[in-house]
RNA sequence: UGCCGGAUCGUCUAAUGGUAGGACAGCGGCCUUUGGAGCCGUAUGUGGAGGUUCGAAUCCUCCUCCGGCAGCCA
């Protein structure tokens, strides 16, 4: 049985493209963010589509900077992108690019179109460039300005370089069709006039280049093959392909698929913008987002998001894809690399009174039962532990497998014990348990024959360290928050739990960033970035584990 | 309403005129010192109506529904 790698349209169109020998047996590919804002999943996505394609054809990937709006770009965001795109594994080698080293050719790629007639400087304001457009159903009108000479053309488009004019007073159209069916093609803007310092150009420049005009030149400039965009841009082929025709330059295609929508999350770079600027969130990286930046902080791995990226697929069709097909592939990433340890995250003691109350074992405790490498650690046991709240009921519905009073439980890798009182505060608070172990039962010695129902973790109360666990939730209630106006009212107040003094196996004292930890019967765990210190340990939860016994509870 | 695009299990995605398949989610079972993992089984789908054809998810016609477009954003 071969794995067989997935195939989707755009493969189908490259493997064509090489059998016809169209673009010289070459595959090129790039991934042009514009800096302004953090990189979410649906970016990844995107980037592991062109950077697979490049990979599998023996192709190249380039990482470029589409930044042509002076306003609403930063450097912060430059190396955000770069450090992402980096730990997603999409090797763009040496080619970190931006559009704005572009400017000056672009420039004089205008000048070329004024010569030949198909562009001209338009005084219109743009408020008079709207009210010419037309409507859907009403053609639009030709500018006042249209017609100009192209010695004019010429010598306004110069000084609108230099300077000479304010913001706004004039722009540089293409001449194309104000009748056009689409409104792209309805002489669209090519240069406007922005006076405001660039991230990287300065203040060389005070006209920009639009989207429209500068997309196509740059991917003509790197010798890109295949352009691949979100649906959206659809409608802006033909004028993708009208400027590079009209130009007569290096032409790549343009192919559009369905950006990824992930439901009970927002993901446009607006919305996540603003969530963070009106601190419905802790920045960018706040692991309640969908940003790439998150899902680290949050404990992904890089692996796990490549995994998804080929679950889903890539098509045409608009999806709003469950979330539960990302937590799948990080459970079964995590799975197989995570480092099992015990936590308590809210405590309950338990004392076990027949046992010696000096001593101290140390039990032997599996570290990965998925990976026989990696090894064992030792956990210490005395006789005042700490097991989980929920791990005992006074008064437990059908099917409940963990402790009660009089019943009994195992200790993962340790006694089975038996609950023989519930010690409560004067309010009915159950404050501590006390417990007989059956040595006979020890986890290993073979003589644990015993048959009880339910295994359940624990620490050593005497050996324990405390931390901080942070526990999160989806961040709306709606399965599409942005298909409604008022999407900020969707926000789940429940989205952040912080459980405060949660209760470690001692072997966690060393606990690092990025490294993946399972904490048994709960979920996925990990050091975070941010908030831990030499002084307080924090961690995140990646996510829960299968619960079926909550499940079962809900239903 | 003009133009462009799309419609296959609950979700995502294959099948390119020849048995509608996979994954996730669900359900049932086995196993289990994680109610985890694993294993086995199971249900669910071609938007509608016509037509072409021995045979249609696929080709044709009409219809319905959904998405995008009227920034000097990308």
């Amino acid at each position: 049985m071969t794995e067989e790698k997935k195939t989707n349209f755009i493969r189908e169109i490259i493997e064509e493209d090489l059998k016809t020998n169209k673009w010289g047996g070459r595959v090129h590919t790039r991934f042009p963010p514009e800096p302004n804002g953090y990189l979410h999943i649906g970016h990844a996505k995107s980037i592991l589509l062109n950077y697979g394609l490049a990979r599998d054809y023996k192709g190249k990937f380039n990482l470029r900077f589409d930044d042509t709006n002076p306003e609403k770009e930063e450097q912060e965001y430059v190396d955000s992108i770069i450090e992402d795109v980096k730990w997603l594994g999409a090797d763009f080698e040496d080619r970190i690019l931006f559009a704005s080293d572009y400017f000056e050719q672009m420039y004089q790629y205008a000048v070329d179109l004024i010569n030949k007639g198909n562009a001209y400087v338009c005084d219109l304001s743009a408020d008079g460039i709207r009210e010419t457009r037309g409507t859907l159903t009403e053609p639009g009108k030709e500018s006042p300005y249209r017609n100009r000479s192209v010695e004019e053309n010429l010598n306004l488009f110069e000084r609108m370089r230099n300077g000479e004019f304010p913001n706004g007073a004039k722009t540089l159209r293409a001449k194309i069709d104000m009748a056009s069916a689409n409104f792209n093609l309805r002489d669209p803007i090519m240069y406007r006039i922005v006076h405001s310092e660039h991230h990287r150009q300065g203040s060389d420049w005070c006209i920009y280049p639009t989207y429209d005009w500068a997309h196509g030149l740059e991917d003509s400039i790197e010798g890109i093959t295949h352009s691949i965009c979100t649906l959206e841009f659809e409608n802006h082929r033909p004028l993708y392909d009208w400027y590079l025709n009209q130009l007569g330059i290096y032409h790549p295609q343009q192919i559009e698929f369905a950006r990824l929508n992930l439901n009970y999350t927002v993901m446009s770079k607006r919305k996540l913008l603003q969530l963070v600027k009106e601190s419905y969130v802790d920045g960018w990286d706040d692991p309640r987002m969908p940003t790439i930046s998150a899902y680290r902080r949050r404990g992904y791995t890089p692996e796990s998001i490549r995994s998804f990226s080929d679950i889903i697929g890539v098509a045409k069709r608009d999806a709003l894809t469950d979330i539960s097909l990302l937590e799948f592939a990080i459970r079964d990433d995590l799975n197989k690399r995570a480092q099992r340890v015990m936590a308590v995250l809210k405590p309950l003691k338990v004392v076990i009174t027949n046992y010696p109350e000096e001593k101290v074992e140390d039990l032997n405790a599996v570290n990965n039962p998925e990976d026989e490498k990696s090894g064992y650690r030792t956990i210490p046991f005395c006789s005042e532990i700490f097991i989980e709240q929920s791990d005992f009921m006074e008064d437990p519905p059908k099917k409940y497998f963990r402790l009660v009073p009089g019943g009994e439980v195992r200790l993962k890798y340790a006694y089975v014990i038996k609950c023989e009182e519930v010690i409560k505060s004067s309010s009915g608070e159950i404050l501590e348990l006390r417990c007989t172990y059956d040595p006979e039962t020890r986890s290993g010695t073979g003589t644990s024959a015993r048959k009880v129902k339910g295994t359940i973790h624990w620490v050593s109360a005497r050996h324990s360290i405390d931390a901080e666990v942070r526990l999160y939730d989806r961040l709306f209630n709606i399965e599409d928050p942005a298909a409604d106006d008022n999407w900020l009212e969707h926000i789940n107040p429940d989205s952040l739990e912080i459980v405060k003094n949660s209760k470690l196996e001692p072997s966690l004292k060393n606990a690092r960033t990025r490294v993946n930890y399972q904490f048994e019967r709960l979920g996925y765990f990990c050091v975070d970035s941010k908030y831990s210190n030499e002084h307080s340990l924090v961690f995140n939860r990646t996510v829960t584990l299968k619960d079926t016994w909550a499940k079962l509870n809900k239903s």
